[in-house]
DNA sequence: GCCATCATGTAATTAGTTACATGATTAG
DNA sequence: CTAATCATGTAACTAATTACATGATGGC
């Protein structure tokens, strides 16, 4: 389980409400890890009852902002240096190119064209965050994960349009 | 949801028992999906109340033999066609690979290379599964998954790379 | 006879999604 | 004044993991 983790990792570059962290999760996290409201407050909740996080102040409209504690930063990099990680996934956008093979022909060159143009889509979003577009500093290394995503879907991409000459 | 998808595709190809299709998702789409058999037995029970599977037999040690109905393959065919897909995702590994800037730079260098050892692994686990390890037919077109598999894995090789080069 | 593998299920728990519920502040 | 956004939470439900439980067959 890696919640408390991918939500350390981000106090770990700002201190932050719980609102913040569900855009942070959303416009720099959004190729890795998935988290909505509703997860991340009691998320916040629960990683304070084990000392990882504290309340760092509280500003307008009641909100309260959270901050990174040493033994939180500890507990971050042990989980990265010790924890072996977890690499079975669920990706439904593979399980669809595994299975597009079962479509007649027809059918499966209009997904192809649809998965194309999502792929299309996805680089230009990256593209910009590879450029920095101020969801993360300016010069933060977070921004080469960007660029990694940029490259994985120019391959994808690539071999999404050799299936679709293939068909 | 795509569990019900991902057994009405294993189905398509092939008909199988649960036990089967738990080795199926290990050994053909660990990439992209993963499930247990204590989801599998109670999945199929499910596609067989909607009449998308259908008992095809009883073989030794009380096993039965699943097969893919008509209706099945219709409601596939919708699914890949018709269902906008889900696009978030949970990825551990690009979740850790996002977080390592935070680590020192000794720690850093380390953790890179048991990610570029795991990363050889896997390429050398989808290169024989690329040239046809007996998992599927022999001419399968799902083969073309992990070719991809292979060609995103030396990307992200050569990433880890300049990464620890710059470390 | 015993161990590995085949084979199927259920129960308890944890994780994640969707829906419900409420209120403050700010820009137009 | 009103809509968008900021802001926080809980409840109900669905999905997934881990643990429990059992038994058959085949090779050594």
């Amino acid at each position: 389980m890696s919640l408390p983790h991918a939500v350390l990792g981000l106090l770990a570059v700002a201190p932050g409400t719980g609102y913040d962290l569900t855009r942070r999760f959303e416009a720099s996290l959004s190729h890795a890890w998935h988290a909505s409201h509703s997860q991340i407050y009691p998320e916040l909740a629960r990683l304070q009852g084990r000392g990882l996080v504290q309340e760092a102040g509280r500003g307008a409209r009641g909100s309260r902002t959270w901050a990174i504690t040493d033994q939180g930063l500890a507990e971050l990099d042990r989980w990265l240096v010790e924890v072996q990680p977890n690499r079975s996934q669920r990706n439904e956008t593979a399980l669809r190119w595994f299975l597009l093979p079962l479509l007649p022909a027809d059918q499966r060159r209009s997904a192809l064209e649809r998965e194309i143009a999502d792929m299309l889509d996805s680089t230009a979003y990256l593209e910009a965050a590879a450029a920095g577009s101020g969801e993360v500093a300016d010069d933060h290394p977070f921004r080469a994960t960007a660029k990694l995503g940029v490259r994985i879907n120019d391959v994808m991409l690539a071999w999404l349009r050799e299936q679709l000459a293939d068909t």
